[in-house]
DNA sequence: GTAGTCAACTAGAAGG
DNA sequence: CCTTCTAGTTGACTAC
């Protein structure tokens, strides 16, 4: 979108109006270098990671123990939920509260191990005794998830059921997301009209000054000249952008900056920001 | 120590 | 009423 184009629609952004979601799936495309180090740090990141809790996952990957599956617990009981028309809130609140268990995956070159970690959805009561750990995907999952994102930026159960089966994940997971990518999205795309405005601020003020130098040096041609001040005043205006004085009476403006000569002569502060400058 | 990132959470609105 | 969404927040974790 050109500088210009976002100055003449008044600076009306209007963020993340439904219509532009599918132009934010488009615009937003990760940026390459961004990508580069994410991929980078996640990389760094997944290493660490491995190295640091690589000696719990066998004891964690014992699975029910004394918690029960949750997560299946959960995703199964959201299922049944759907039937019986329960919260999958609820579910997961009573899943969560009857094992503090949840899984993630975690690949070790290539492999994919399932593990079970202390859960991030406690109960209340449960909260004091073992406070949510932080969940990392993994480079694969945020790929898959990534991936489907382009293609949908929301998810239709269907979609959500088979992601969180293929990725190991709980529907919920998937879920959130998807609500946080598309946070993400926003954000960014709010940050890039941020920047479009200030640049067209920038232009904007620089034409006000521009036209009030111009305005100064007519006024100071016109005590230096008064020939002008002869004719009647009705029909003579000045067209700012063209630089030339033209008759009123003659909608035929050849200038390119037709938008300009056409209603030049009104400048305010609410469809001429700058002028507040 | 602190700023940044991100999964997970909550509250409230909208839509069916 | 239930589900799903957004906006804002929290807390774990990392990099500097």
């Amino acid at each position: 979108m050109a500088l210009s184009e976002v100055c003449n629609t008044g600076l009306a952004l209007a963020l993340a109006s439904h219509h532009e979601k599918a132009a934010e799936n488009h615009l937003l495309q990760p940026d390459p270098q961004e990508e580069k180090k994410r991929k980078k740090d996640k990389d760094k990141e997944k290493e660490k990671f491995s190295l640091k809790y690589d000696h719990l996952f066998p004891s964690l990957t014992l699975g029910p123990s004394d918690g029960t599956y949750t997560d299946q617990l959960a995703s199964e009981m959201e299922e049944a939920g759907k039937v019986s028309g329960e919260s999958v809130h609820n579910l997961h609140k009573r899943a969560s509260s009857l094992s503090a268990v949840s899984s993630f995956s975690n690949s070790s070159e290539g492999e994919e191990v399932e593990v079970e970690k202390v859960s991030s959805r406690m109960s209340n009561e449960d909260e004091e005794a073992s406070p949510r750990k932080k969940l990392r995907l993994t480079k694969e999952q945020s790929a898959v998830l990534e991936d489907s994102f382009k293609e949908h930026a929301t998810l239709s159960p269907k979609q959500k059921q088979d992601l969180s089966r293929q990725l190991s994940l709980r529907p919920r997971q998937v879920e959130v997301w998807f609500q946080n990518r598309r946070a993400r999205t926003k954000l960014k795309q709010t940050e890039v009209d941020c920047e479009l405005l200030k640049k067209c601020c920038e232009t904007l003020t620089e034409e006000n000054k521009r036209l009030q130098k111009e305005l100064q040096e007519l006024k100071s041609l016109k005590l230096a000249a008064p020939f002008y001040m002869q004719l009647p005043a009705a029909t003579l205006t000045m067209c700012p952008s063209c630089e030339r004085i033209c008759n009123a009476g003659d909608g035929s403006s050849t200038t390119p900056f037709s938008i300009v000569a056409t209603k030049p002569h009104f400048y305010n502060s609410f469809n001429h920001p700058s002028a507040a400058c």
